[in-house]
DNA sequence: GACCTTGTTCGCATATATGCTAACTTTAGA
DNA sequence: TCTAAAGTTAGCATATATGCGAACAAGGTC
């Protein structure tokens, strides 16, 4: 999952927003990202995932890109046509593997 | 967690559509049922969740009951108002816990 | 450079969730 | 049974996601 990361710091570079918001957790900006990485390893075109559930490639861009909400079954059927299940919880927060952050090392002394 | 399913079985009951929905595995159902048992365990009103994310008791119930549809956002702000975290995952079909089948045992012969 | 594929963005039309009020129903307690 | 609190539903206005076409941008290949 390494290219993820890669992919979150190249964006992070040129999309200040994208920055912010990921930086302070929210979560749009990262659906986005999930849906991209799962279209990638999928290896399908945005056309292709497109046609698959009957849209167009604009469609998937604003998804994976555009900040903005989406619903429930949008990403259903997105998941669905990548072969993967969508799934909603609600958990205790916390609870979880939220993403490791970068532990920094401590500098050396000079 | 039994009141959960003594809750579906009751509204199996009375709402053949809410059974055809959950029987078949529609989730749009599944996640009003989360959001109910969620406020439930909170111990608060539809009225005082309702205030809590600036809106009115009639929303939430429609969000708990109606088979609609509902956007990220709007299950965030419900989810935070609880004090819980939305969760958002792209699984492999199959790969984890999904609700156990009510395995029925067979009869005994009379 | 020209070309092709892939992805992004914009503007607009349409579909649908959300916000709200009001009336009704259910449930629980006295 | 009466009452009050809690929940449900319907109808309508508004906000916003989605659907779409077209123009543009980025990358790769010749």
């Amino acid at each position: 999952m390494d290219d993820l990361d890669k992919y979150i710091q190249k964006r992070k570079a040129r999309d200040p927003l994208f920055a912010e918001g990921y930086d302070s957790g929210y979560q749009e900006f990262l659906i986005g990202v999930l849906l991209k990485e799962a279209r990638e390893s999928a290896g399908v075109t945005q056309e292709e995932l497109a046609t698959a559930i009957h849209t167009k490639k604009s469609v998937i861009s604003r998804l994976e890109n555009q900040a903005s909400d989406a619903r429930v079954s949008t990403l259903r059927k997105v998941a669905q046509a990548l072969g993967k299940e969508l799934v909603i919880e609600l958990r205790q927060p916390g609870s979880k593997s939220k993403r490791r952050k970068a532990t920094r090392k401590r500098m050396a002394p000079a």
